[in-house]
DNA sequence: AGTTCGTCGTT
DNA sequence: GACGTACGACGAACTG
């Protein structure tokens, strides 16, 4: 029959998928099973079902244990992390549901699901039969004929690429029949699978079409030339390998004809059955139905179904509580008023009307202003859930936790351009609450800024927007004090996401949007019409400004579309108790950073450039001195070439590889490698050269990054504090980085003077909290010798030497003090023997001893550290004083080497983390206490634990007294906060 | 033109 | 067999 269509899904890549796009924490059951990969998967196969029409479908699974790939390639996935834990137990349920949605699954030890993929496509294909093949793996590539598409998921699940013969041969110019031949030459990162070094698609796909086949290559391996060529025949036996290993097995006795798989239909009592033990709702239910309508042949005990469903009817009979509980319930987060862009387009209509601002705030927030003074969604405070571990006693800076209305909500969104933190604003955006959008160009927002200022003072409380930071930025363009003072939307949905999962980071918003919507499927309701227009308003007073020159559909759409964004991430944000982060610390430390970005920092333009100057000499004569020792020139930049040099040339012995095969030769070695050389003339020479010229080389770049970026109109330097790229918490600081300004030097620390006061400013001020990591480890743990240490108020590092080593602090030697030092801070790092033993430049033996005595008399430091690997195990994520989570999905990875990273990040996070969250309230308290004091020295910099300020004559001693205070008092620990402050007329000089 | 690697600066 | 977190910047080398 030619109408027949067989789909054929590839059941492990698609729950994978369905697993690692949904957020396991938003679907569980009351007793506690994840579902998360049950319902992506059902959603996704409704999805697919729905798209295709299928007439008959197959679901293959992989079994546990080995196949004969494994024999042969015992890395086979090796990278591959193994499945979660709590993934692995939804596969009985995936498999329960699709029985009764009448679909076969099939399994078969010793084979994975590609190979049952492989042996159905086959059939289907030889029966003539239109068949699809659902599979992330690109090895089912090769199945792909006349009669076979492999439906291929692109980075959003919902666009699948039908991939057929032609379409392989766009992207891959080789035949469907090829492609096998062409992933052994490329290997396969996914399954750890190496092809040839340097091969990639293009050039396997060219020699394919030179030669014709693999076989072909490999018999004319001589002839190719070149790296690629010489890389070829190194690794022939490698691709020999990859090729049987990718070969799928077509021919399996499954002991099933296709007949067998056409879709009769659900049982509906086993439907409703199991969706009751998944706790899933009338929605899926229905969804599921109308893709797997009843088998009307069923007729199999109907009684206990019904007893089932009406069960289920009952809770969510009445459709207004179904939408209460659906914008509270995460699981039914599709069915919120939802609208990604398609959908908005459809919806906004840009019509251009004359109206007056005041009259069309009064019309489109009268529902908030009737609510205005008697107002449900501020809620009774909720404590801030914390880690047992720590506990703070102070939160009384963080504001308390609101319930969330998306009927409350409106947005702000203004678009223009952002240049050396210097904002211009195109247009301005209202969207109302009640989705009616204001759409005003340049002139209409400058004429109208005290009025979008009251707004905000208004209903600041409801609205949302994307990057507050940067929009304030393009604000500021209007030169409107009031406004800037206004702006403090309550939810900023980059900030939201960053606060909910600090691991994504999302590099606009077009990808935020992605992310958000990612697994979610959109369903049409009856909120989603309420979006009716997008009015343009002309001033009527300004004629001048009557001419509208651009549409204002996609500012209303890119609005409306943050709102719908809103409406997923600030429930999340609850729900995981982050929302008094994002407004307690987050939201106000950006107005802070802000305003240091617009300020940025004074610098010494001379002195810059002839620092410049003297680094490029520097660099050019140890770039002469390296020559004449090698006998030949080369570029000293290049590591390849280096290597040719050392390691060739001159004969020496590699010391470390690198990730890629070569030898390495960064500084650590080039060190060694003089040591180890030192009666070699010729060596030693040219590494000391080398070595210089890689220093200076250094300054020098970064000196002329600096220079670059000096704004032509001030003469100052506006770096870019990005706030939703550290996942502990950190700020990072580019364009320039003024984070990595070199400090551990005397050649490097010059830079620092170049960094000065501006004009009307006399001096530099630098404050920096001492051992602040080591504190909130002392104040966490709870021990009592490391919180005397504190207390003690002497020499920390010498204090606690004493008491690692039994002495009295004066009899402790210089050794001994740096040897505990390193070792105190190496701790928050999850620092291992041997590595302690590398930066001591000490025996591994000697670096145990020195690590189990100060266990011995910190012992509660070292329980403390293992809790929170533990507790970062079982809960999954890890969390800071503040509340503030990161989430760990390597800790149960397989490859050791992934989960020791993960568990010394694990470790680092909560203390790193809450160095950062202590730092931006403190940034907080003393940009608040300088406002308040009326004080014109400023904020500048902030370093991760040091604070820069630009001082004004006459204020260093208040202003050294309110910063000290903000720091110190920024939260209250078992442990006092020690700041130490230096003044002086530039930023080397301010160093104490 | 865009990506990945190696290296190195900070905390 | 590796072996300290978190970042950003740069040039080289390789991909298209």
């Amino acid at each position: 029959m030619t109408q027949d269509r067989l789909l054929i899904i590839d059941g492990h890549s698609l729950a994978f998928r369905a697993y690692f796009a949904l957020d396991a924490s938003h679907f569980s059951t009351k007793s506690g099973l994840s579902t998360n990969a049950i319902w992506g998967f059902a959603n996704m196969l409704t999805t697919v079902v729905n798209d295709e029409h299928p007439t008959h479908i197959a679901v293959a699974f992989d079994v546990k244990g080995g196949t004969f790939r494994n024999e042969m390639l015992p890395q086979y996935k090796g990278t591959r992390d193994a499945a979660p834990e709590d993934l692995l137990p939804q596969f009985p349920y995936i498999q329960q549901l699709l029985k009764a949605l009448g679909i076969t699954y099939i399994e078969k030890p010793g084979y994975e699901g590609d190979d049952i993929i492989g042996t159905l496509a086959t059939m289907g294909s030889q029966a003539g039969m239109d068949t699809l093949v659902l599979s992330g793996d690109r090895d089912a590539f090769q199945l792909i004929d006349e009669h076979v598409t492999v439906l291929y998921p692109g980075h959003h699940f919902r666009d699948l690429k039908h991939m057929d013969e032609q379409a392989v041969l766009d992207k891959y110019k080789v035949t469907p029949a090829q492609y096998p031949d062409l992933a052994a030459l490329r290997g396969e990162t996914a399954d750890n699978i190496p092809g040839v070094p340097g091969v990639g698609d293009g050039f396997a796909a060219k020699w394919i079409a030179q030669f014709g086949s693999l076989e072909g290559i490999l018999e004319h391996s001589d002839e190719i030339t070149g790296k690629k060529g010489e890389a070829l025949r190194e690794h022939i036996d490698q691709v020999r390998l990859n090729r049987k290993v990718n070969a799928l097995v077509r021919d399996i006795d499954l002991g099933i004809s296709l007949d067998e798989l056409y879709c009769k239909g659900s049982h509906l009592g086993e439907l409703d059955s199991i969706l009751h033990t998944l706790e899933f709702g009338t929605r899926t239910r229905a969804k599921l139905l109308r893709a797997f309508p009843a088998d009307p042949n069923d007729t199999a005990d109907n009684s206990s179904n019904s007893s089932n469903s009406s069960d289920v009817s009952e809770e969510t009979l009445d459709p207004s509580a179904t939408a209460q509980q659906s914008e509270l319930d995460p699981r039914h987060v599709v069915s919120v008023n939802v609208l990604d862009q398609q959908q908005v387009s459809e919806l906004v209509r840009a019509e251009v009307q004359q109206v007056s601002c005041d009259s069309w705030v009064e019309e489109h927030f009268a529902s908030l202003r009737q609510t205005q003074h008697n107002d449900e969604s501020y809620a009774l405070p909720e404590r801030l859930d914390q880690a047992s571990e720590i506990d703070s006693h102070d939160q009384s800076h963080l504001s308390h936790e609101q319930h969330f209305d998306p009927t409350k909500v409106w947005v702000l969104w203004a678009t223009g351009s952002l240049t050396h933190a210097q904002g211009a604003l195109e247009t301005l955006t209202i969207l109302a609450p009640d989705r009616h959008a204001l759409v005003l160009n340049a002139g209409q927002a400058q004429s109208h800024a005290t009025a979008v200022a009251r707004l905000l003072h208004d209903f600041g409380h409801t609205c949302a927007t994307y990057d507050a930071k940067s929009q304030m930025h393009i604000l500021r363009a209007l030169n409107s004090e009031a406004l800037v003072q206004a702006y403090q939307p309550a939810y900023d949905i980059d900030l939201a996401q960053y606060v909910v999962d600090s691991q994504f980071h999302a590099k606009d918003l077009t990808e935020l949007i992605e992310h958000t919507f990612e697994g979610i499927e959109l369903e049409e309701t009856q909120q989603s019409q309420e979006v009716q227009g997008a009015f343009n308003f002309d001033d009527i007073d300004n004629p001048q400004l009557l001419t509208n020159t651009f549409d204002p559909t996609p500012c209303a759409r890119q609005a409306a579309t943050i709102a719908s964004v809103a409406q997923v991430l600030i429930p999340k944000a609850i729900e995981t108790h982050q929302l008094e982060l994002m407004q307690g610390i987050e939201l106000p430390v950006s107005r802070v950073l802000e305003r240091m970005e617009h300020v940025g920092a004074a610098v010494d333009e001379q002195r810059l450039d002839s620092m410049l100057e003297r680094f490029s000499s520097e660099v050019e004569l140890a770039q002469q001195q390296a020559y004449d020792a090698a006998g030949k020139t080369m570029n000293l930049q290049s590591p390849k070439q280096l290597q040719s040099v050392l390691f060739d040339d001159m004969g020496l012995v590699g010391v470390r590889k690198t990730k890629s095969g070569g030898y390495s030769t960064d500084a650590q070695t080039l060190q060694e490698l003089a040591t180890r050389y030192v009666h070699d003339e010729r060596a030693s020479s040219f590494l000391v050269a080398l070595l210089r010229h890689r220093e200076m080389n250094k300054l020098k770049q970064i000196v002329q990054s600096l220079i670059d970026e000096i704004d032509a109109h001030d003469h100052r330097i506006h770096t870019t504090f990005e706030q939703t790229v550290a996942a502990t918490g950190r700020l990072s600081s580019t364009a320039p980085n003024l984070q990595n300004i070199p400090n551990r030097n005397m050649t490097g620390r010059e830079i620092r003077s170049a960094f000065v006061p501006g004009d009307g400013f006399v001096s530099l001020m630098s404050c920096d909290y001492s051992q602040v990591e080591l504190r909130i480890m002392a104040h966490a743990s709870g021990d009592e010798s490391l919180i005397e240490a504190f207390r003690s108020g002497t020499d920390f590092h010498r204090y606690v030497a004493s008491l690692v080593y039994g002495v009295s602090p004066e009899d402790i030697s210089a050794d001994q003090r740096s040897h505990v030092k390193a070792m105190s801070y190496g701790l928050a790092y999850g620092l291992s023997t041997y590595g302690l033993a590398q930066q001591l430049q000490v025996s591994p033996a000697e670096a145990d001893v020195l690590k189990n005595r100060y266990f011995a008399t910190f012992g509660k430091v070292h329980d403390y550290l293992e809790r929170l690997v533990a507790e970062a195990k079982t809960l999954g994520y890890t969390q800071t004083m503040f509340g503030r989570r990161r989430y760990f999905p390597g800790l149960h990875s397989t490859n050791r080497r992934v989960r020791d990273a993960a568990e010394r990040a694990a470790l680092n996070a909560p203390i790193q983390g809450t160095a950062a969250d202590i730092m931006k309230i403190a940034m907080i308290r003393a940009d608040q206490a300088l406002q308040e004091m009326g004080a014109r020295s400023r904020v500048i910099l902030q370093i991760h634990d040091e604070l820069v300020v630009e001082l004004a004559a006459g204020e260093e001693a208040q202003v050294e007294a309110a910063v000290r205070d903000a720091m110190e008092h920024a939260v209250s620990l078992d442990v006092p906060l020690d700041v130490s402050t230096g003044v002086g007329a530039d930023w080397q000089l301010a160093a104490h």
